[in-house]
DNA sequence: CTGTCAATACCGACCGGTTGGTATGTTGCT
DNA sequence: AGCAACATACCAACCGGTCGGTATTGACAG
């Protein structure tokens, strides 16, 4: 099963995703027609759909390849039971770093995540909210013990967070002179300063 | 001239853009077809064509709507010559809760404004540069003269507050437990406990 | 007050082009 | 022979946009 052949090039299958996946993030999902995925994959109608079901399972694998990285990072981030401060970096950290790593699956998703909720995908958007809600339960654990300063709701600070890594494909350049590392790190310092008991 | 009639609702031009404003909130720009629009507005596709040229133009005027508003609030406020602290304060202010009162518009528009570069728009999306650009040499300014610590670059500070506004969207509810000045409040709070020189 | 006229507001049928999806090959490995 | 991996040809539905037409209007004349 599976592919064979000695062929010159990568997995059809792999190609055709990154091809959708960079006409995505470029024109948008609707914008973008099925045509001109089979096109830039160097492939035909007929091979793309006995690959895949449907046009939408194309968004789908982004949205698992994106948030299946992210859920097993905050797990380990989180099993290693360290105090607030170093979880809540180690978090920023893996965020951004993975979001820019994978940003042209992430724009594509973030801009079509509001459409998404034909069942199937209703159970990564449960993932996801399960992330989110890791985070504000350990500010507000850190806030109740004295340890993070009550100066905002759990919900304000994790906005501030996930809102970075939401349009972070807007303004993140993998060339510039910063590099995704040194933009978790102020981030962090950012956001933890904010947070220091008064 | 213009609209009379005894006609039982708002004027028709009003009604389209309410009815586009809300089907491209929920559904995407390209994902909902001038059919819809009209159905919704209780009109019909000549109706429509009447009074706009192009399915594009209801975005047009929803980008509108909602950066000449902004942006002239954004000046009055940095016409006032006040200190760092209370100009960026009001800036979150008015960024916050003008975008929840018209975060439909908002959830369009911010979801289809990387696609919109059709010469039209650029005018509009140099304005909206614009007022990044003014928060961010707010804090620049603030940092190089000490009333601002530097743990954090203006890009990363201002990333996080338009993170938070271009999100909003996605779960601020008008009729929930917390207005939008107090998220505008806690944001300001947050933001400026980061930015407290140490 | 009434009749004329041009402009505005809006209708609904229609057009060429494109869409996502499918049915039917053809090819090459096992 | 049989089956997976693709290609080719094709379709019904729908898309944004146009266009000829009609109903309603206000301005002006007499």
């Amino acid at each position: 099963m599976g592919r064979s052949k000695a062929d010159g090039g990568a997995g059809v299958r792999e190609r055709i995703l990154a091809a959708a996946t960079g006409l995505f993030a470029e024109q948008g999902y609707d914008a973008t027609s099925v045509q001109q995925v089979v096109d830039r994959a160097g492939v035909t109608k007929g091979g793309l759909y006995h690959y895949f079901g449907a046009k939408e399972d194309l968004l789908v694998e982004m949205y698992r390849a994106i948030f299946s990285e992210r859920l097993t990072a905050l797990d380990a981030i989180l099993a290693q039971g360290r105090d607030p401060e170093w979880t809540l970096r180690a978090i920023i950290d893996d965020i951004v770093v993975g979001t820019a790593a994978m940003r042209q699956e992430s724009a594509a998703v973030s801009r079509e995540l509001a459409t998404m909720d034909s069942g199937r995908t209703q159970r990564l958007q449960a993932d996801w909210r399960r992330y989110q809600e890791a985070v504000r339960a350990l500010i507000r654990q850190a806030q109740r013990d004295g340890v993070f300063s009550p100066v905002a709701s759990p919900e304000v600070v994790s906005w501030s967070i996930f809102g970075v890594t939401n349009s972070l494909h807007t303004w993140f350049r993998p060339d510039g002179p910063k590099p995704a590392e040194t933009i978790a790190r102020e981030l962090a310092d950012f956001v933890l300063a904010g947070l220091k008991a008064s």
